[in-house]
This record gives structure tokens, C-alpha cells and sequence, in this order.
DNA sequence: AGCGACCGATACCCGTAAGGTATCGCCCCG
DNA sequence: CGGGGCGATACCTTACGGGTATCGGTCGCT
């Protein structure tokens, strides 16, 4: 199997419409179809159901789907961890560390630290990026390592080491009736407070249906509670980044997060198990 | 990138050799020396060393065998993933498990039984190979799920769920001194004993220098130790499988080994994720 | 019912690039 | 200094990827 024709069949399973599909490839319809029969026939499967009305994915459809998206992250990881290495070699750039923004804001500082300080640290290049972004980073070689959070990120396919645990606490405005109250439990934040919790983007970027106002990072996060329009229940970390009219309330019953460095099996080049050994002994 | 490209410069790297590689390849030696070329253009990265005398890999080089290696086992494992699942939507077979012949004797037949009585269990393969084979298997797309024991096997790059961990025993000739000790110490039995460890192979094929005998299995390995060649030290569950000439001696420092299930991330069908269900409740 | 619009498949043509053969240039060895 | 081994180059052939034109079937509108 070529690349290419995984890539057509991927246009193609993602727009279940062989126009369409063609046009986002840049290339005529026809030897799209040409070239989607052919995979069939060499695979000996059929792909997608098709009559001249809709298109759809059989169940070994949804399967190349799902399985050809990684071997294409895989190929593309492939050249670009070359095209990285060549640099490195040549005194280029380091590391490529990715976080969500906001999460982790003082934990990040005092490992860039303690990994400078050694003896042979390469330069790190810190990615902010949102939520759910990190995996796909990783994968496609555009990240060397992450800091992921257990357990709203997926470490699946990844290797991990436990950084540290964390309780979580609820953040509201500060005049709120509850800001005063010693500890909170899920279930009366939920509640009592009154006021809806965030939507955050699904990894597809949509949101999900609810009361509670979308949200794309913490600044925009911290503005909303401050007007009083949403409250949420977020590590104790965040503490750092509250503005001066909000509360932190702990919230001793939510799930505890755990803060994990985490990188693609298989590459653990000199700097970097440097980095992952200097983060472990944090 | 193609995979053609990949597969070109993975046979090159391997050799070192453009000639033997194309031959390997199935092509003549010219296309390739171009094909390798154009890789190296278009990825701006020199990938080979050259000269008239001999071919050498550059760090980037190295880089790109590993995860060229690891991109076209993607692409395979969705090829062959792929087949299977149209297969499995005909009612054709269903799992493939692997594990390492001779490991976990008692653990393996109560797990399938116990998969088999689940209401809608699907026929389960099971494959038994050498050592270090399972991770490429899963990796390919050749097997669904593995068996494999920690600290000896790596989980590098699959999702894994603990099922029991277990102490080693010392399995010695019945007729040795040391056989009727109540417990030996790791050190005694490299020592005491005046028996060689056996070789493993390695992921390669190749085996480790040193005095005791090469095996590639349990019967083989079972029947050196019953002829006083050579003793080993292997998980309790083993018992069950020793002949009568045979003395099992708990090792209590010896480190404890662990069984996981296995599966490649993102591959969670229906029926895997029943077997992986059934089988961490046992 | 009939016409038009939409969509995938088919037919046919063209150009590129992958593969083959012959040969060169280089280097090590005898 | 000549021969053999090896990668690079030159040149040819051809298969296949891609384009245009068109067909055939289905839905929707009037």
C-alpha cells in the first residue's frame, strides 16, 4: 500500500463524497475513483458502499480509517524526526515541548530550569497548545515530549512517567456565597452555586451542548468566573495564574490530577531521556 | 514521503549495501541509488555517508531506519487490520492472541474459557512465538492482543492492563544439593549451583556470549536442566509445567514478574475490549 | 411523468517517472 | 599497473497516474 492511496482513501472516508474529496486533493475525480477501486481490489475488501446518491464506510472502511490516519502520522513523523535530527546535528534546535496553555504553570518553569542546569541540555522550544492537541503533536513528530493530565488527556500509545498529583479546587468569583466556605464537594458546585460549568472543545474542535459559555483557554476561563458567568473545578496548580477577584475553594472529593511527561515509544533520543531522567527527580 | 521510498531506504540501511539491497528489493541497482538520492532531496537531509568503498548511515539516517521501520509496520498493520475486519464482518476469524510458548500454562487456558463463556465471545487464535516476537506481531497487525511479562518484556508503545504478578522459582535437577533448600537466593543460583544460566536469543536472532547453553524454548530448556547442564530461574506458574526430575526452589529476591494483557493503542474493537474486560476481572 | 441537476463510473489520451541496460569513474587490491 | 567491486550517470522503455469528455443512474422539482 502507498501513502498516496492511503491519503485518497482517508479525503474520501472524512468527506464520503468523491468530488469533494478530489477537489481537497487537488486532483480530478476520476482517477480518484480509479484509485480507491484499486485499493480495494489489492486489499481485496470492499471500502465504501457507494450508489450514485451517497457514499459510506463499510466496517473494514472505518477500520483503514481509523488504522491509515496513524500509519500516515507515522510516515509523516518519520521525515520530520529526520529533518530534526539533521538539524540537531548541525547545532540546531532542541527539544520541542508541548503543554496545553495555562495547565502546569509552575511546575514547567522548575523543570526548564532543572534541565537547563545540566551538564549537556539542548535548547527546548515551549508549545502551547489546547486542549486534546498534544497526542497528534506527538505522534506526527512535531513534539518531541508533553505534559499531559491524567485523567482528562489520553495517554494511549504513549510512554508516560508520573510527574506529580495534584488535588483539585473549585474556582469562583470572589463575592460568591461559597468562596468562603473551607472545602466544596463536586456535587454542590454543581449545584449550589447557580452557575453553569465551561464547554471545552472536543478534540474535533466542536463543542458540546450545554448552559455553560465555550471556552478556548484559562484567560478567557478566569474572565468568565470574574463576571460571574461560569465557575470550575481546576487543579490547585492554577492557583498561580487566579486574578485578584476570584476564590479558590478545595474540592476535596473531585478526582486528583496527575501531571504526566510523556513522549512517542521508540524515541528516546540522548536529550531527551536526559530531560524525562531531570523531570523524574523533580 | 511514499512507503516504495521507505521500503527502498530501509533495505539500503540494512545492508549498507546498494547493490545487495536492490537484489533484495527486486530491482536493479540504478533505480535505487536514484530513488535513494531523490529521498535525500526531498527530504534536505543527507541520509548516507558513500564513497566507492563503503556506505554509512548519518545520525539523521539512523533516524529515519528506526522510524521509517516503525511507519511501514503502520501502514502493514492497516492493511492487515484491515482484511481482518472485513473478514470478521463474514463471520470469519475472530481474535489473535499471542504469547511467548511455554509462559503463563495455567493463566492462558483459564482466561480464554473465561472469554468463551462471555455471551457474545468470538473465536480466539492463539500464537505462540519465540521471545521479543510478540511487540512486532502487535505492531503489524498480526495480532489483536499479547501476553507479555514484565520486567522482561516492553510494553513500549501499546496500552497494557496488569492481570498477576507472580515470584520466581529456581528450577534445578531434582537430584541436586540445593534442590531441597526451602528457598535460594538469587546469587546462590548463579553461584552455589555450579550451573550456567542458559542464552536467550535475541530480538535478532543472535545470542549472547557466554558458558551456558543456547534454548529457545521451555521443552528444550526443561530437558538441559534435567540433564544437569544448566538451571534457570523462571515465574512460579512454570511448576506446572516440569517434568519429573525436576526441583522448583523459590527465589524471594528475585524480582517479581508481571503478566499484562496487550493491545496496540487505538484498536479497542468490540470483541477486544471484551476480552480485555474478562479477562482483568479473573 | 418528465426534465434537469448531481454524482460516481467509464473511456480515452497524455506526460511523467519508475525501472531496465550499458557504461563510467573511483578506489582498493594484487 | 591492471582487474574487480561498487556507486553514479546516461539513455531508453513503458506502466501508470492524472486530465478531459461522457455515460448512467437517482433524486427532486415542476
Amino acid at each position: 500500500m502507498e501513502t498516496r492511496e492511503l491519503r485518497y482513501f482517508v479525503a474520501v472516508a472524512e468527506e464520503l463524497h468523491f468530488g469533494r474529496a478530489a477537489r481537497r486533493l487537488g486532483i480530478a475525480q476520476p482517477p480518484l475513483s480509479r484509485a480507491i477501486r484499486q485499493l480495494e481490489r489489492r486489499l481485496g475488501v470492499t471500502l465504501l458502499e457507494r450508489d450514485s446518491r451517497r457514499v459510506a464506510l463499510t466496517s473494514a472502511g472505518s477500520v483503514l480509517l481509523r488504522e491509515g490516519r496513524a500509519a500516515l502520522d507515522a510516515v509523516d513523523a518519520a521525515g520530520r524526526r529526520t529533518r530534526r535530527a539533521a538539524q540537531a546535528a548541525h547545532g540546531g534546535a532542541g527539544l520541542v515541548l508541548v503543554t496545553k496553555a495555562g495547565a502546569s504553570s509552575e511546575l514547567l518553569p522548575k523543570l526548564l530550569d532543572a534541565y537547563a542546569a545540566e551538564p549537556d541540555a539542548v535548547p527546548v522550544e515551549v508549545l502551547l497548545c489546547g486542549i486534546g492537541e498534544q497526542e497528534r503533536l506527538l505522534r506526527d513528530g512535531r513534539a518531541d515530549v508533553a505534559l499531559l493530565h491524567l485523567p482528562f488527556d489520553s495517554t494511549t500509545g504513549l510512554d508516560t512517567e508520573e510527574l506529580v498529583t495534584e488535588q483539585q479546587v473549585a474556582v469562583l468569583p470572589a463575592g460568591h456565597p461559597l468562596a468562603r466556605r473551607p472545602h466544596l464537594l463536586t456535587a454542590e458546585v454543581e449545584t449550589l452555586t447557580g452557575l453553569p460549568m465551561p464547554r471545552w472543545p472536543r478534540a474535533d474542535g466542536s463543542y458540546p451542548d450545554g448552559p455553560g459559555p465555550e471556552v478556548r483557554d484559562h484567560a478567557q476561563l478566569f474572565q468568565l468566573i470574574a463576571l460571574g458567568r461560569t465557575a470550575v473545578v481546576l487543579p490547585e496548580s492554577c492557583r498561580s495564574l487566579l486574578l485578584a477577584d476570584l476564590a479558590a475553594v478545595p474540592v476535596p472529593d473531585a478526582t486528583a490530577v496527575t501531571t504526566v511527561i510523556a513522549w512517542p515509544p521508540h524515541s528516546r533520543s540522548r536529550p531527551l531521556a536526559a530531560l524525562i531522567r531531570t523531570t523524574t527527580r523533580l
